[in-house]
DNA sequence: ATTTAATACGAAACCGGTTTCGGCAAATAG
DNA sequence: CTATTTGCCGAAACCGGTTTCGTATTAAAT
């Protein structure tokens, strides 16, 4: 074998260098090289900064997959997402995880799925192929099968949420009862007293514990909650457009609505529209998310904003401390959403039954 | 060492099973066991049946990385956007690619960086690393420094749009050219004659590409374009904003603009508004993405749709192979956009200076 | 019947790292 | 001055796969 010498450098095919190359250079074992590197203890000061100094020069960088024979880590975070549900997200949140993935060296490995069963057989081939360390769990559920998968397997996890079972559980969310508890609090100031609330699917846990605030608000400032106006399982604009319509053509419609998604929310505008309504004085509504759009909505949009991006690096990092071993119950952390205040709400000028006769009004008005 | 059976089938910790346990129970060597999964043409037909079924049986997965270490493939595709750039294509980019990559056995490795040269040092990382097996370029420029990286680097690459020097890269497009010069084509049925063209920075190679097939449609169509007319870098809704105002205030002003982006169009609505004027009557406007968010605009946008999922899709599909030794010559793909007629263009009311006049009333109005 | 070729598998090298273990030399203790 | 410890490094095993090479057995050719 012919070896290549460039400048006292060997290089290996495909110019890369080995550890190999580097032991060779400094006349040492690799696995000398390999400890200096590593800092281990029972390698002397001078050589490990020697190595280091060499191994810089020469541009040398482990691969990763060579390390993980012996490791067992290929330094990845695992993510698997469901296609159409963190549309609005993604970009912030994908952003916020990769720049924290990147300052520790580890990478984000993503796969996408259209259904619940296709998110656990893509993530059990993430685990089986070892592609990822850990996981960080998007959208968690009440009841979360991914949770069950990856105890089973023995592999951490974050969630991006709060789940029932908490055993085992490290997790990162925005207090979304918080922002809903204050949203109610901010119409009754405003004098609204007839307030609708309008859901996403209660099988997620962020849509349970919105709704548990929602109603902890209600009946603490001292109004029972008419269950006529909560509506569940409102997950597009579409929805949410037919869903204030049907509040709306109640009896004694709401004066005010909260709801617990952007997405949601902006279905309010086409509906108001369509009855003749201005939303942010016929109609108050406050949201929750803060996406873009909801800034361009014409009022804007009064929303609970979430720093989606910030709640991506805290994710990747207690990831990255669970897989280095630290207990899951060290490992949880919250914060609030905060109040992005626009136009759409304010306080009230149509009582109920004012409302619903002005709603009449524009139906006959277009028959 | 003490072995533990399950049912005669051996698991090594964390209950993973090796190819050492398969080749035990199947009695094989372990090398024969490894060319029957591979499907080598020195084993018998028989034998490798056998193998499956009890691989399948034994739910056996090879670690990726341990078979990286020999074949130098990790099987997956590098994929490094910029933070801002990608935002309202991303969801459905990565749907399309992650699926591809996936029904291949492949995964994604998705990193974000901040500014052009970050993207550099990151793709650099992970090439090091071997994190990825090639790239996809997302947004590429008339001169991308990407390419050349990944060039003297040696590892396959694919383009998300096209680029100046064309040696050895393989492609995947979308021919914006063609949309422009059919949006020209359009507008001119429409009886304008005065057209603005709103475009992005002209050193990404779509909007170079874009802007040739503007001044393309112009001038075969018998007009000798105003270059007045014509303003670049805007990539932005407020860009856009800010742009539409100062084609507007013109003497002269267009009576119908092209944007070679929806989220630069999207400014034009405001921008129509605060002049008094009604986008789809007073001006038209004719845009290119095909973004959720113009179908929900007032009126709604008429736009070149791109299928950004498949674009996806076929950019990994392509990838796959450029790893697998195909050429990149044969590598190169385009496809259409495809008219989605909105209400945002109709044909001509106002002349140019009829135009001018109500802008410069409702200026005064306000005053 | 002997030689040659084809088939099917085993044994072992190999990939590039990490980690264990053993031992030499210098320093410290007795 | 000897015995023991400590510091520092080399040698080799190891991780879980893939790939090369050699060989026994059987089939085909001479």
């Amino acid at each position: 074998m012919e070896k290549v010498l460039t400048t006292s450098i060997r290089k290996g095919v495909g110019g890369r260098v080995t550890i190999n190359h580097l032991a060779e250079e400094l006349g040492l074992a690799k696995g000398t090289v390999s400890k200096a590197l590593n800092s281990y203890a029972d390698i002397s000061e001078s050589t490990r900064r020697r190595v280091k100094k060499i191994a810089a020069e020469m541009d040398y960088r482990p691969l990763a997959y060579a390390q993980a024979i012996r490791t067992g880590r290929v330094r990845s975070i695992g993510l698997v997402f469901q296609t159409e549900s963190e549309r609005p997200f993604l970009a912030d949140f994908l952003a916020g995880v990769s720049q924290t993935a990147s300052t520790e060296n580890w990478t984000l490995t993503v796969a996408t799925s259209a259904s619940e069963e296709e998110v656990l057989l893509t993530t059990k081939r993430l685990i089986d192929e070892r592609k990822a360390d850990g996981f960080i769990l998007p959208r968690t559920k009440v009841i979360d099968p991914r949770i069950d998968l990856l105890r089973s397997a023995n592999i951490p996890f974050v969630l991006w949420g709060r789940t029932k079972d908490t055993k085992g559980c490290a997790w990162f969310d925005i207090l979304g009862e918080d922002a809903m508890y204050k949203a109610v609090e901010r119409l009754m100031s405003f004098g609204h007293r007839r307030i609708g609330f309008i859901n996403s699917d209660i099988s997620y846990n962020f849509a349970h514990l919105r709704q548990i605030g929602f109603l902890k608000g209600m009946k603490e400032l001292g109004i029972v909650p008419d269950e006529e106006l909560i509506l569940g399982g409102i997950k597009t604009t579409d929805d949410g457009y037919q869903a204030t319509k049907k509040l709306l053509e109640m009896l004694c419609p709401p004066t005010a609505i909260i709801y617990a998604t952007d997405v949601a929310a902006l279905g309010a505008y086409k509906a108001a529209a369509e009855f003749g309504l201005k939303v942010g004085s016929d109609l108050s509504i406050i949201s929750y998310d803060g996406l873009p759009e909801s800034a361009y909505a014409n009022p804007p949009l009064t929303t609970f904003k979430v720093n989606t991006k910030r709640a991506g690096a805290r994710l990747a990092a207690l990831l990255i401390e669970r897989v280095r071993g630290k207990s899951a119950e060290a490992l949880r952390e919250t914060d609030l959403a905060f109040l992005n205040p626009g136009e759409s709400d304010s306080p009230l000028k149509l009582s109920s039954s004012e409302l619903s006769n002005k709603i009449k009004a524009s139906k006959f008005n277009l028959t």
